[in-house]
Formats: structure tokens, C-alpha cells, sequence
DNA sequence: GGGCCGACTGACTGGCCAGTCAGTCGGTCA
DNA sequence: TGACCGACTGACTGGCCAGTCAGTCGGCCC
């Protein structure tokens, strides 16, 4: 063979990359990855010390690209269009490279396929209610309008997200302030039920909506 | 020994949970799990098929409780007291069984310690640093009043739900048409940075911050 | 007692896979 | 040409662990 040392390199990091992606750290083997890389496994630890450090290095990868990309909100000038920027920066490297962000946000974390599909299920469930709920929202004019699956997903994210830190953190948050620092979020971000303002679209107004009456819950 | 057939059966349930929470999957032995339930080997195999069925019915059992929690919020009465019933619910059902919960929030799925440390200390920056941004952008009137980590919190995991679905399932949805979402959302959420109605806490007004005008970015 | 039964035990095995290392191969230089 | 070198190879091993099963134990009934 004969090859350039880091041209090796980067095609077994490409290659650990992918099997990591499809199929998760622990069922990822170095195996896979040779195979992949068309390479005997012995060449693998020629240039990795072992199966931990080449993904560790990909996801160091992947946290200083994102690092890089995004810039500190100078709040001097234009907030919007940084934040905007921030968000498309993200995005950009994320997209870029879906194997390996597949590994950041852990869906393919070695879990039996099975489980994953299963647990992805009930979350997909959750949000087609919720969506629902807010498409009959907006109906009545209780919900500010755009995509309500996307709206779905946001709130179960910042809500998955709140929880996966009370719950392995010590979380001195207690449960009622936490409902309703969350419901406050949701409100002001799509909630329009009561003392709502106008709601707005990207700054033009919209048709506002019939102002709803907040009545007893019948249970 | 001989005991009842459900109450041993309950013994090694919680006892996996408890191992499974504090191991994750792949890393839960079927040996710790007995040792635990003081219990051996063979005795966790006249009550389960295998490990990963274990695993499954704990999954469900949480599934299930959240579930019956939820009530689908009736549009006819007072939305937000259902929305907040509902919120309160789920963190009641999760708080109760914190080892379950970590499992379901795939913080606790088999991944070395020394990774779930790293990728939590990447995300706990950006929170950080955005919460720091937040904290700034109140004194400054374009952010609205509130604990920024909450916020930071929130849009970290609405951000990481959206990029979950958008890397995993086809995702037809343009990048722009995604940035432009999130940050419709975040602007409703708590940005105020222009066209702003006065911002309400519960439903009752705020201090109005000054209104900042919109400058051009320096670059 | 002694025969039976069902709960429980834990040493053992079979398979899997990360990591090793003795050896091959092709190039280079004197 | 032949000595040397560094890249590469892949069969092998050592450890780990899910799952097994032959055997023990205590209770109950005849």
C-alpha cells in the first residue's frame, strides 16, 4: 500500500465516524471500522491508541468546530441578526456532519435497536398530541400561529432538557417552580390565552385573534 | 427463602432500575442486578427471559404512568390550568422515579463516564455562556425578566430536539426555514428585541424595558 | 418417614471482541 | 544486490459476561 500518513489517518477517522453513526459506540466495532477503512484491524492501532480515543476525537471534532462557530452576542449592535447567525452556525456544522451529531445528541448511543425505536415512538406520539392540541389552539385563536409539530418538538425539547437536569444534577428547583418557569416559556413563546398581546409574525402583526375567556376546568 | 412470586419479582425489578440508572444499559451486568437483589443468577432467569426484557417492561411501566397522566387538554375550558396540570404531571411521574428517568432521558445508556462528562461539560458552556448573554440582554431591556439558566436551558433542548429529528428522521425542512422557527420561537419565548408588547409575567404586566432600537451589525 | 415439588443456587460455557505481535511486503539506499 | 526500514497484515488470546443447568434446600402431603 504505501500511503501518506495523514491521508491513512483521516479515512479511518472518516470510516470510525460512520460506524459510530449507524451504529452507536458500543456496537461499533474496530472490526467495522478496518472493514470500512479496507484496512487490517493492526493498522487501526498504528494510528489510535484504542477504540475510545478515535471517538473521542471525533466528538473533540465536532465541540470546536461548533465552538468556533458560534460569536459572542455583542449587544451592542444588531442582537437579531447575531443570534440568527449563531443559530445558522450551529446548524451549519451540525448538518455537516449528521454522523457524528447523531452520536453528540446520543440517539446512537449502543442502545438495542429496538429500545430506540420504541422510545423514539412514544416521544413521536407525545408531540402528534401536542400538535394536534395546538392546531385546535390556533383554531381558536389561543395559539400564535406556525408549525405546530415544530412547536411540538421545541417544547418537548426544553422540557426533555429540563428534566434530564433536575434529574441528574442535584436539583435544589423545586417541582412548582419549575411548571411554572416552563409554562411562562411556553406562554410568551405561543400561548396567547389570556392578557395576550398581539401576536406577531417576524414583526408584522397578524389577525388578531377572538379574545378567549379563561373559564373553570370542569375537573 | 421462598417468598411470593410478585414481591421477589418487584425485588429484581427495582433493582435493575436502580442498576440500569446508575450504570446505563450496556453496562448494567445481569451480576449486579442479583447481587443487589441479594439473589442468584439463575433466580433473576425464572422471572425474566433475558436482560434486555427487563429492561423493556421498565420502559413501559414509565411509559405507561406518563400516559395515564396526560390529559388531553380540553379547548372548551381553562386551557392553562389543563397545560399546567399536564406539565405538573409529567414531573411528578419522572421526579418519582429518578433512575427510570435517566434511563428514558439516554443519559444513562451504556457510554463511558468519561464521555457523558465531556459532552455534559460541552453543553453545560454553551448554557452557560448563553445564560451569561441572557443575563446581559436583560439589563439591557431586549430580554425578558426570568432565570436566564432556566432559559438557556430551554433553548438548548428545544435546539438539540429540533437538530435530533431534523439529523435522524428525512428531514425535508430547509435551514433557513429552521432558523427562521427556532427563532421566531426564542423571540416570542423571551426576546423583545423590537416590535415588542409589553412583557407579562403570568399575566401581569411588567416593568416595560426601554425600547432598544435596531442597529446594524459591525460585521 | 419418604416422596414430591417448586424455589433457588452458582459454577460453568460459549461467544464475542478489543487489543497484540510475529511476520510479510515493497521501497530505498549504499 | 542485499541490508534495512517502516507500513501493513490478520490469526490469535485473554477477559468478560449473558445465559444454562445439574444440583440443593425446605416445605408439604400421604
Amino acid at each position: 500500500m504505501a500511503m501518506d500518513k495523514t491521508a491513512r489517518r483521516q479515512i479511518l477517522l472518516r470510516a470510525a465516524r460512520d460506524v459510530f453513526a449507524t451504529k452507536g459506540y458500543h456496537d461499533a466495532k474496530v472490526d467495522d471500522i478496518v472493514a470500512l477503512a479496507r484496512v487490517a484491524k493492526g493498522t487501526f492501532y498504528l494510528y489510535f491508541p484504542d477504540k475510545r480515543s478515535v471517538f473521542s476525537e471525533l466528538v473533540d471534532l465536532l465541540f470546536n468546530r461548533i465552538g468556533a462557530a458560534i460569536l459572542k452576542v455583542d449587544t451592542g449592535s444588531d442582537v437579531d441578526t447575531q443570534v440568527k447567525h449563531n443559530i445558522r452556525a450551529i446548524i451549519a456544522v451540525l448538518f455537516d456532519d449528521p454522523a457524528l451529531t447523531k452520536i453528540l445528541l446520543s440517539h446512537a448511543t449502543g442502545m438495542d435497536p429496538a429500545f430506540v425505536t420504541k422510545i423514539r415512538g412514544f416521544y413521536d406520539g407525545v408531540k402528534m398530541l401536542l400538535s394536534e392540541s395546538l392546531k385546535e389552539g390556533q383554531r381558536l385563536g389561543i395559539v400564535a400561529a406556525g408549525d405546530t409539530r415544530l412547536l411540538a418538538t421545541f417544547t418537548v425539547g426544553a422540557l426533555k432538557e429540563l428534566l434530564a437536569e433536575s434529574v441528574s444534577g442535584e436539583s435544589p428547583l423545586a417541582r412548582e417552580e419549575i411548571v411554572a418557569a416552563l409554562f411562562r416559556f411556553l406562554q410568551s413563546g405561543y400561548l396567547r390565552t389570556e392578557a395576550a398581546p398581539p401576536p406577531t409574525v417576524e414583526g408584522r402583526p397578524v389577525a388578531a385573534p377572538p379574545a378567549p375567556r379563561k373559564r373553570r376546568a370542569a375537573r
